[in-house]
RNA sequence: GCUCCCUUCGUCUAUCGGUUAGGACGCCAGGUUUUCAACCUGGAAAGAGGGGUUCGAUUCCCCUAGGGAGUGCCA
């Protein structure tokens, strides 16, 4: 049996981080075994569904390279062929119609809450309030509804939910392939409605149609669907379908530990590439987050491809670490193509200067050098600054001082050395640069800070040789030149 | 409240009864050095607590504490 996963979002918000990872785990899992990786929108709930977020989250899709092996579907089209199915669930007895309106399980969890806050006063005897808690608990359980087992409705045209009968066995158990085998009491789930009053699929029906529409064999979601999987199982059942193998992956916290929240790391997976991260980034750290193999740190896509699997996920939630995720981020803008890198780079240095024809290729140039300098795309653009200013206008106080009545001496010896410079490349000036040291009996200690602050005003960058190179002749001279004139 | 799950350096993790408990990020120190990085070397840093089982527990079991999830005519 050929593999197939799917990652099936609803559309009611960005696609966050630990979305992104539980498609990735989905996409990785398909790859590793040559099936199929599907996308699903979960669109059922109208109300809180934009097509803005759906288009966000596809583009999010697209910014990691998690391409889906099929067009996208989406839930909200199925809804006949739910409702169908739920019929065929009344017709064979798994199902019933339910005539409880939403007010009265309303007022039946507040009667329960009332009565739990009750039990909390301290005057109270022992008995009276076991007696409360009992209530309340009862109040408060599952649902189930009265007309179960088939009792006649109050007024036959009255609005009624189709809810399928909770299973009768005691326990219900689930394998799952990350949490384990996990068994459940059946009285912990009450009679789920399949139907809305208006005759709309729920949720927990419209996943599982789909899924076992769909084809697929693997369910790999995020842990705070697990307990549904006790409630989606009856229905399976219901339907006589074969149930799919489960993996309830955990959720990825803030870097406090808490929850994710708009603070640290709730962001959409976009904000990540507006930041100057890589997805090859992002998916690399994503994919360590709660799943290893052995002290792998980096992997590219292709890579975990090959060794992804289910049971090196751990069950215990993560941490978003954003110094790591910079780490990660360093890494492939060390490794990518460079031209590559050049294109992602273009935009962040047009929004700091004129991105000319000569500073292109100085970048071209300087790239393989400059990319060990920046954790992010703005940091890199910013490390590359050197190359379009000379910073001369707000030297800071270490050029200031280098360029003191020997620095300027020396300088201007420097500047007749280089315009007669007669070979250009990166060794030759390396040499002429020893050269001088030598012929003035100075060491590079006394040479190098102040032409340093000429060329660059003490911005950050590299060796001195590959500057003067990348600069080219005529900049460096007009550099030098500003202080001393020649 | 109830049910289920989780707990190894600050963080992500390795270990599948016997290890000086390993790696990575971050941090600290030293080295290199013409700035800033990078880089190299070294260092500090962990089995939540308490009981068992066992010749031997981080590893298996129980309790406690802490954390998470669920508890919708949301998904």
């Amino acid at each position: 049996m050929s593999v197939v996963t799917r990652f099936a979002p609803s559309p009611t918000g960005m696609l966050h981080i630990g979305g992104a990872r539980t498609a990735l785990f989905n996409y990785l899992f398909a790859k590793r075994h040559g099936g199929k990786f599907l996308l699903r929108v979960e669109d059922t709930d109208k109300k809180r569904s934009t097509e803005a977020a759906t288009q966000a989250i596809l583009d999010g899709m697209t910014w990691l390279g998690l391409a889906a092996d099929e067009a996208p579907t989406y839930q909200s089209q199925n809804a006949d062929r739910h409702a169908e199915c739920a019929h065929e669930m009344i017709a064979n007895g798994r199902a019933f119609k339910c005539y409880t309106t939403p007010e009265e399980l309303q007022a039946r969890r507040e009667r329960g809450e009332a009565k739990r806050a009750e039990a909390k006063a301290e005057t109270l005897d022992e008995a009276a309030r076991t007696a409360l808690l009992a209530e309340a608990d009862g109040l408060l359980a599952p649902f189930r509804s009265p007309w179960r087992d088939g009792a006649p409705p109050p007024r036959p045209d009255a609005p009624f939910t189709v809810r399928l009968r909770a299973p009768d066995q005691d326990q219900i158990q689930v394998a799952d392939h990350v949490q384990g085998e996990v068994t459940l009491a059946s009285r912990e789930i009450d009679d789920l409605i399949l139907l809305r009053s208006d005759g709309s699929p729920t949720y927990m029906l419209a996943v599982v149609v789909d899924d076992h529409d769909m084809g697929v064999t693997h369910v790999i979601r995020g842990d705070d669907h697990f307990r549904n999987t006790f409630r989606q199982l009856p229905i399976y059942w219901g339907m006589g379908w074969d149930v799919p193998e489960f993996a309830h992956v955990p959720m990825i916290h803030g870097s406090d530990g808490a929850k994710l929240s708009k603070r640290h790391g709730a962001l959409s997976t976009l904000a990540y590439r507006d930041m100057g991260y890589l997805p090859e980034a992002m998916n690399s750290y994503l994919v360590r987050l709660g799943w290893s193999h052995g002290d792998q740190e980096i992997f590219t896509l292709s890579e975990a491809s090959a060794v992804f699997d289910l049971s090196g996920i751990n069950k215990a939630p993560g941490r978003l670490d954003l110094d790591k995720l910079a780490d990660v981020n360093a890494h492939f803008i060390r490794t990518i193509d460079e031209a590559r890198l050049l294109d992602l780079l273009r935009p962040e240095i047009a929004a700091l200067t004129d991105l000319d024809e000569a500073l292109i290729e100085r970048l071209q140039h300087a790239l393989p050098v400059l990319k060990e300098r920046g954790q992010t795309l703005p940091q890199l653009a910013e490390s590359c600054r050197f190359l379009w200013d000379s910073n001369a206008d707000t030297l800071n106080k270490k050029a200031r001082k280098a360029l003191g009545e020997d620095g300027l001496k020396r300088l201007s010896d420097l500047h007749e050395v280089l315009d007669g410079a007669d070979s250009w490349t990166i060794e030759t000036l390396q040499s002429a640069l020893d050269g001088f040291c030598a012929a003035h009996n100075l060491s590079m200690g006394q040479v190098g800070p102040p032409l340093r602050a000429a060329l660059t005003g003490g911005l950050p960058a590299p060796d001195l040789a590959p500057v003067i190179f990348w600069l080219g002749r005529d900049e460096v001279l007009a550099r030098i030149e500003k202080h001393v004139p020649a």
